[in-house]
RNA sequence: GCCCGGGUGGCGGAAUUGGUAGACGCAAGGGACUUAAAAUCCCUCGGUCGCAAGGCUGUACCGGUUCGAUUCCGGUCCCGGGCACCA
């Protein structure tokens, strides 16, 4: 152990020494209790941000510590390795999307490896190589096969200009970001995973996932969005066929007065009477214009048009003149919309706009309403009026009353209706898993054998940045023969959505080397499911459902026996400079490569561990990483200094100690104690480096006297320190184990353990509150009874004046804490 | 607009089940060591009144429950994140 710490070497050294020495590498242990711990995998986007670090920190603590307390610990790492991103940097460089991807990952692997992030690099994985792209080609297909993947025509942003599908983020505006023209809404037919049959079972599972924080629960519940209500159908005026809409407020049924239809309902053509043909026609255009985005901004002007047909209110028979509105959606429920504007608030103003009538159905408890007094919507519950044999009733009562009554008169049926949709996975895009399938003028659409398989993604394309998919220009990828009747063929050009391959990743990384199917079975069933699964919170709902989604498809396929993916969840919060996101363009990022360098990984790691708990914000400060490193520094010190005393230590014995010896190891065994809860169950790892932070101060005050039980304290002291370090500040705490003489490497030496005798106090502290106000502190025996304790805070020094003059009305005491003396 | 979080010193944060508000760290100020600087060590550090002992006050704001509230309840304001106008 040199003098001076120095993270460069130690960290060199240790790095090599895991490597060498295989340390992370596990295999399925039967006899070991396993432990699958999994951080969301990177983008290799070139480097690594201060988010991996953070992220990646919190994860390697978690992995160590469990390796210290004897689990079999799987904790792997890959690339989530295909994308846009890619796909633009070969158009700007005018390289290739495989080239960049993989020197990203050579260059962001070599950064990983110097942060000493405890993996399993045999079990790394990038999602574009065949060797898994291939698999999922596999799944696709037997998705396929079950009627889990079929397609269907759907709208997505399109650049007229570029000819190309746009990604959400590539419009800017309502324009396209590359050339600036107006994206339009183009339908297309495009393959869909069928992910709304899962919606029960994922909505019900949400109430099962006790492991998971509560906020992300909740907005997936919200994702999936059940609502009960019915499906009611308004005949046409002029025709045979009805308008169905869904509505969760039957109990304003009485109140529609106006029908509101998607622009995109199919009937809403054949509604336009001959002389509202033009205007519906040029609001559809316009609607079709407007990208998604917009349509739902806030602040977006609510717009319809009159299609000149009318329908007929079924329990009221009034005339309904039909509408399109620019609002209503056609992914949701029917795609059309009775409108109750005396009890809708957008109704409300779309009929104050367009001079429609307004008839209320439901008054405030003990009030009327005027209609023509109304300056909003009235929303809140309240009692039916005008709504026939109805009246009188609660709103709330009404709906079920209401529901019954239309089941009978079969005028409607109630309803369960998801505000999930359907999973679009096709992507126009060159840079992804092809979709595999063939395209024949005489059969159709007919899946690729799955002998024949993979379907490669060719290697030599250009990439315009126009002008559409690559993949289309590619004839020897394109052209092929149906393999049902052998006759001239098109392959399918989209490739998959990235999150097709960040939905079994986890379940690929237990047996990454397995030929013979996507998963090895016995393997899988070993390590899953993840124990626990660290990642942002940004991905709450898209990832962490699609990857929920694909587990349960794969458990329905035969390929594994669960039912949920990751057992527990934390998602961490940001990472904050100058109270902004680290991002380029805010030029506010800390470069992890320069920190190393300056401080080493291990400051690195504390100072992003201990400024802030993993599920909040971190905001970085420069001078805290300074602070780290003292720290660091101080505890080597610390140890340096007392290396003589402590080889020649003899060993403990618990029983024979000094007063101070006892207090010395009192506080090593309550800090133990506090860390391991921590770590552990709360997972605030600032708390725990702040207890042993405080031990340290308490060592570096304990002052060894000449007798044989300071020193055997003391190295049992400052070992507690190292082996709880370690998870933290793995280079170090190996450094300056081998230091104190120890063979083997930290991880044997295992978490050192509380001796719950070691942390009994002799004497307790009692808070005497007079009123509720902090008075006075005694200090009694451990033992004392509430007697003892009343009899000496009464007769507290500092107690009695607040007595004085007054009368004792109550004594609140709790027990080994605080005593609150109630006068008046 | 809807949904989900959050608001504690100059700063990051602590107070885990309603029981000492401000642990730990940073910054700042003072001191020791040094020819000097760095490093290190020691002291002070919410506000306010006081020579001091100590008092009063204080966890965004207003109110409530309680012997006791940063913590629970009702309302208000502000900040952050998400969204597919959810009928």
């Amino acid at each position: 152990m040199e003098e001076k710490y120095l993270p460069k070497s130690i960290e060199e050294k240790w790095q090599g020494f895991w490597e060498a020495n295989k340390s992370f590498k596990v295999t399925e242990d039967q006899s070991a209790k396993k432990y699958y711990l999994l951080e969301m995998f990177p983008y290799p986007s070139g480097r690594i941000h201060m988010g991996h670090v953070r992220n990646y920190s919190i994860g390697d603590v978690i992995a160590r510590f469990k390796r210290m307390r004897g689990f079999n610990v799987l904790h792997p790492m890959g690339w989530d390795a295909f994308g846009m991103p890619a796909e633009n940097a070969a158009i700007q460089n005018r390289s290739h999307p495989a080239r960049w991807t993989h020197e990203n990952i050579a260059y962001m692997r070599v950064q990983l490896k110097k942060m000493g992030f405890s993996y399993d690099w045999d079990r790394e994985l990038a999602t574009c190589d065949v060797e898994y792209y291939k698999w999922e080609q596999l799944i696709f297909l037997q998705m396929y096969k079950k009627g889990l993947a079929y397609k269907k025509t759907s709208f997505v942003n399109w650049c007229p200009r570029c000819g190309t599908v746009l990604a959400n983020e590539q419009v800017e505006d309502g324009c396209c970001w590359r050339c600036d023209s107006v994206v339009r809404q183009k339908e297309l037919e495009q393959w869909f995973f069928r992910i709304t049959d899962y919606a029960e079972e994922l909505l019900d599972y949400t109430f099962k996932l006790s492991g998971w924080p509560e906020r992300v629960l909740t907005m997936q519940r919200n994702w999936i969005g059940k609502s009960y209500g019915c499906e009611i159908d308004f005949p046409l005026e002029e025709h045979l066929a009805k308008i169905r809409v869904f509505t969760t407020r039957q109990d304003t049924l009485f109140g529609a007065t106006f029908m509101s239809l998607a622009a995109e309902h199919p009937m809403a053509l054949d509604l336009a009477t001959p002389d509202n043909r033009a205007q519906v026609e040029a609001f559809i255009e316009k609607v079709q214009k407007s990208d998604k985005a917009r349509r739902s901004a806030e602040d977006f002007e609510k717009e319809g048009v009159f299609t000149g047909s009318y329908c007929i209110n079924p329990v009221t028979n009034c005339r309904m003149p039909v509408y399109l509105a620019n609002f209503v959606l056609m992914d949701y429920g029917t795609g059309a919309v009775m409108a109750v504007p005396a009890h809708d608030q957008r109704d409300f103003e779309f009929a104050n706009k367009y001079g429609l009538p307004l008839r209320v159905v439901i008054r405030p408890e003990g009030e009327s309403l005027d209609p023509g007094a109304m300056t909003a919507a009235f929303t809140t519950e309240g009692i039916l009026v005008n709504s026939g044999r109805f009246d009188g009733l609660g709103n709330e009562e009404a709906k079920e009353i209401i529901a019954d009554f239309l089941e009978k008169e079969g005028i409607g049926t109630k309803s369960v209706n998801y505000r999930l949709r359907d999973w679009g996975v096709s992507r126009q895009r060159y840079w992804g898993n092809p979709i595999p399938m063939i395209y024949c003028d005489l059969c159709g659409a007919v899946p690729v054998p799955e002998q024949e398989l993979p379907v490669l993604l060719p290697m030599d394309v250009t990439f315009a940045g126009e002008g559409g998919n690559p993949l289309d220009k590619v004839d020897s990828f394109v052209t092929t023969t149906c393999p049902q009747c052998g006759e001239a063929a098109r392959r399918e050009t989209d490739t998959m959505d990235t999150f097709v391959q960040s939905s079994w990743y986890f379940l690929r990384y237990c047996s990454p080397d397995f030929a013979a199917g996507p998963l090895d079975r016995a393997r899988s069933e070993y390590w899953m499911s993840v124990d626990q699964y660290i990642g942002g919170i940004e991905h709450a709902v898209l990832h962490l459902l699609y990857a929920r989604f694909f587990t349960k498809v794969l458990r329905d396929l035969g390929y594994i026996g669960i039912d949920e993916p990751f057992s527990n969840l934390l998602t961490q919060g940001m990472v904050i400079k100058d109270g902004a996101k680290m991002s380029k363009s805010k030029g506010n990022v800390v470069d992890p490569d320069a920190l190393i360098k300056r401080y080493g990984a291990d400051t690195a790691r504390l100072f992003s561990l201990f400024a802030a708990p993993p599920e909040k914000d971190l905001e970085w400060s420069d001078q805290g990483v300074d602070g780290s490193f003292r720290f660091l520094n101080r505890v080597w010190r610390l140890v340096f200094d007392t290396l003589p005393l402590l080889h020649r230590a003899a060993t403990l014995d618990p029983e024979n100690l000094n007063d101070e010896g006892k207090a010395l190891r009192r506080n090593v065994h309550k800090t133990i104690r506090k860390v391991t809860e921590d770590i552990e169950e709360r997972f605030h790892f600032n708390t725990a480096i702040a207890a042993i932070m405080e031990l340290v101060n308490t060592i570096q005050a304990f002052e060894p006297k000449n007798d044989p039980q300071s020193a055997p304290v003391l190295k049992e002291a400052i070992e507690g320190i190292i082996r709880m370090l370690a998870p933290f500040v793995p280079h170090f705490a190996e450094e300056v184990w081998a230091g104190l003489g120890n063979t083997g490497g930290i991880d044997k030496a295992g978490w050192p353990a509380c001796d719950a005798a070691a942390t009994m106090d002799e004497e307790l502290l009692i808070v005497v509150q007079v009123n509720g106000k902090l008075r006075g502190k005694v200090t009694v025996p451990a033992c004392a009874d509430e007697g003892t304790v009343k009899e000496k805070a009464l007769a507290d020094a500092k107690v009695l004046p607040f007595l004085e003059g007054k009368k004792v009305r109550k004594v609140i005491y709790i027990p080994g804490k605080l005593i609150n003396i109630v006068v008046n």
